[in-house]
DNA sequence: TGCTATGGTCATTGGGCTAGACCATTGACC
DNA sequence: GGTCAATGGTCTAGCCCAATGACCATAGCA
């Protein structure tokens, strides 16, 4: 099929899973055209959607003719799309009444499969992937923390209560997921926050999740109440490395699960 | 049609001269589906090539055939998306032996229809991507002094020996092109040289191409000559700072031409 | 026992794209 | 001056995708 990835079951498709990053660091002309499926979009959407923790494991997705008429599609393509998501085991489908597409849990990292299948052969990637992201955040940050305003500030302390608030792990997924949103958006720059963006969907994308522990969980937050003070104080240097920090650990984290399950072969 | 755009002539199709670089910024489902028709995306591509100075003016495009086997589209696609080029005025179809598609010069920022018609409207997406620009690429100048090798340097140099050599506009355009792609290859990281890439076919597909007089190409030759030195010295810090020099200069200057095209409603 | 919101299925239709053949034009080379 | 090769111009047949719209099946709720 498309990408190199390959998630689900053995027989699944494959979803691409790196995106268009690095479109364009060849060939400007270079490879052959893809026509994408419309199906293939609606996949890619809903699967960013849930990466992103707009929709969590349990959540019903919309029904069949809203995402239709959401994006402006057949409810042929969305049915399509939904069925992908099924089979590949991202999501189960019931019938009837408040019936419709519901979120699995589940694609963690974590399973020595995923990490096999995936991770590995695509581990030159994840580094450029992570590498870049280790380099822009910090950017982001120290702009965030020049640009603030009061409002940017409230957003950003307002993600942080969230966060505090959210016990398990997907609703600190979600929270995570809001509190950097709403730091790259104090840079009132929407290239940055698309780019923001875009880098850690690509990365959940691949890791389904970042590893998540009691102990991380605290870790970060306590990185993400540093950010925010440093942001409210304007120190622009301070936010830059508290988001430098914050991300290396993520991708020290992330080689510790990795070189475990290559090791062991199992469960983290 | 699709983007905002226009800059052809009054009856020009629409171009869109932003691409994905801001998507994801709003919100995740967004928008409604866009299926891109498969000429849609060789105009894309061949204009993003033109931009580049892959293809400059009096140049000719690959023949219908052999583009058609290039991108792996039948040679219908290939012709809609010529004749959307030439309709658009930015190339011109000779028939016979020796034919084909041929690059136009002129489309140059300097028309006051440009500025009018396509720059002025979209003023705001534009600073955003100046503004990115001007962020991200001395970040991209202080990683490349930090891990650049020998043969980094050495392609730096040979690109920096091109664009001495290089008289015109054309031959600056295509040399300062390959300079910055050195450069950010230099980092050792695709995603971080496909960023950069697209940011400069971003800004050259809204421009048509930056401002070009002798006084300019000698200045940008220099801070290019400096930005190498300290490449191959690693000052990191230094090789920031030329580069965040480099880039507020080329925005200062069009925001020059800007006003004064909107001013007086003439060339510059 | 309906009613309603949902997924499941189907047939029809239209459009976009492919594949391939053939025509028309031009300039270079003999 | 003729020939020929490379190129754009045109046409047709066919396929596949997607949109449309209707209807069926199922499940929960009132």
């Amino acid at each position: 099929m498309r990408g190199p990835g390959g998630v689900g079951g053995s027989a699944g498709p494959d979803l691409d899973m790196f995106g268009e990053l690095d479109r364009n660091a060849a060939t400007p002309l270079g490879d052959r055209l893809v026509t994408r499926n419309v199906a293939d979009q609606i996949v890619d959407r809903l699967v960013t959607a849930v990466a992103l923790g707009v929709y969590v494991p349990g959540q019903r997705l919309p029904a069949e003719r809203d995402l239709a008429e959401m994006l402006g599609v057949s409810r042929t393509g969305v049915r399509e799309a939904l069925h992908r998501l099924a089979e590949a085991g991202y999501t189960e489908v019931r019938r009837g009444r408040h019936g419709g597409s519901f979120v699995l849990s589940g694609w963690g990292p974590g399973s020595a499969e995923m990490v096999g299948r995936h991770l590995l052969p695509n581990w030159d990637r994840f580094e450029a992937l992570f590498d870049a992201r280790r380099l822009i955040e910090p950017m982001i940050a120290r702009t965030a923390a020049e640009r603030r305003t009061k409002a940017d500030v409230r957003a950003v302390r307002s993600a942080l209560a969230q966060y505090s608030e959210a016990g398990d792990r997907e609703g600190s997924r979600r929270a995570d997921e809001l509190f950097h949103r709403s730091v790259a958006s104090a840079t009132h720059n929407p290239v940055l926050v698309g780019l923001s963006t875009q880098i850690r969907s690509r990365v959940s994308l691949n890791l389904g999740a970042e590893p998540y522990t009691a102990r991380i969980r605290d870790k970060a937050a306590h990185q993400h109440e540093q950010l925010a003070v440093a942001i409210d104080a304007r120190d622009a240097t301070l936010a830059a490395s508290i988001a430098g920090e914050h991300f290396v650990l993520t991708e020290r984290m992330i080689r510790d699960l990795v070189r475990r399950v290559r090791k062991e072969g199992g469960e983290p």
